[in-house]
DNA sequence: GATCTTAGTTCCCTTTGGGTACTACGATGG
DNA sequence: CCATCGTAGTACCCAAAGGGAACTAAGATC
């Protein structure tokens, strides 16, 4: 496997090609961190708005919506008085956090190799 | 300067962590495919162009002073006469392409299981 | 002197991202 | 009875990024 291309069709290198879309949504901060968030179990609207620090309702909105629509997570919706909403991997969606995790810890594990984004000079 | 507020414990779901704005640079459809592209050595600008099939001329050249910028490439220009820039990985963008080709190929060998790219019902 | 090539830049428009305010829902409470 | 709370969003508006097409520069080549 010296490319990264599947061997019958598929070429995220190819525009046209479904695996583009498919990275073009995973190879993008808020999703990479809103499934991560998820790792660990289901979590509520609030909870992900809390630990996505910076995000905004509309934004965490979209990104969950793209996701679930790609069946990457389930949306529940539990009609108690104050509304009740749960965010949970699909089996889908816990493969896919393996990359995304790796991803997360590299920049992590890496990140004072970045001085002009650490402040140093 | 020093929007650092999470000295020493690095966390990308902190908004004001310079390792979240690792995240946002790397975790990115055309950075992931431009590093990707040079792991086998040296591009110009017109194959990376042809390579990152679809990207415009633009959004090329900002990806690839943002990468530069970072550390992550390097640029080298040969004032030939039909100019000639040459583009490859620094060693730290070798190490940070490990995780992007993990991601990118995930995609390509996940992407049957994504009916609603694939354009299958 | 017209044309080719390379590596961009410029212009303009559309899409996405982002902040703040607001809604719906009924329970709670004064 | 009306005000307030908490949840999960939506609506509105503006800024930033993405994207296409055309254009630039510089010298070589025809």
């Amino acid at each position: 496997m010296t490319t990264d291309s599947c061997s019958r069709q598929h070429d995220v290198y190819d525009a046209s090609c479904p695996c583009r879309q498919l990275l073009d949504l995973l190879a993008n901060k808020w999703s990479a961190l809103a499934l991560g968030a998820l790792e660990d179990g289901p979590r509520r609207f609030g909870a992900l708005r809390d630990r996505l620090d910076g995000v905004s309702p509309k934004v965490l909105t979209a990104t969950l919506r793209r996701l679930e629509e790609q069946g990457l997570i389930d949306r529940t919706v539990y009609p108690s008085v104050p509304l009740h909403v749960e965010y949970q991997l699909t089996a889908l969606g816990r493969d896919a956090c393996a990359p995304l995790a790796a991803l997360r810890q590299w920049a992590v594990a890496n990140i004072d190799r970045f001085p002009a984004l650490t402040g140093a000079a």
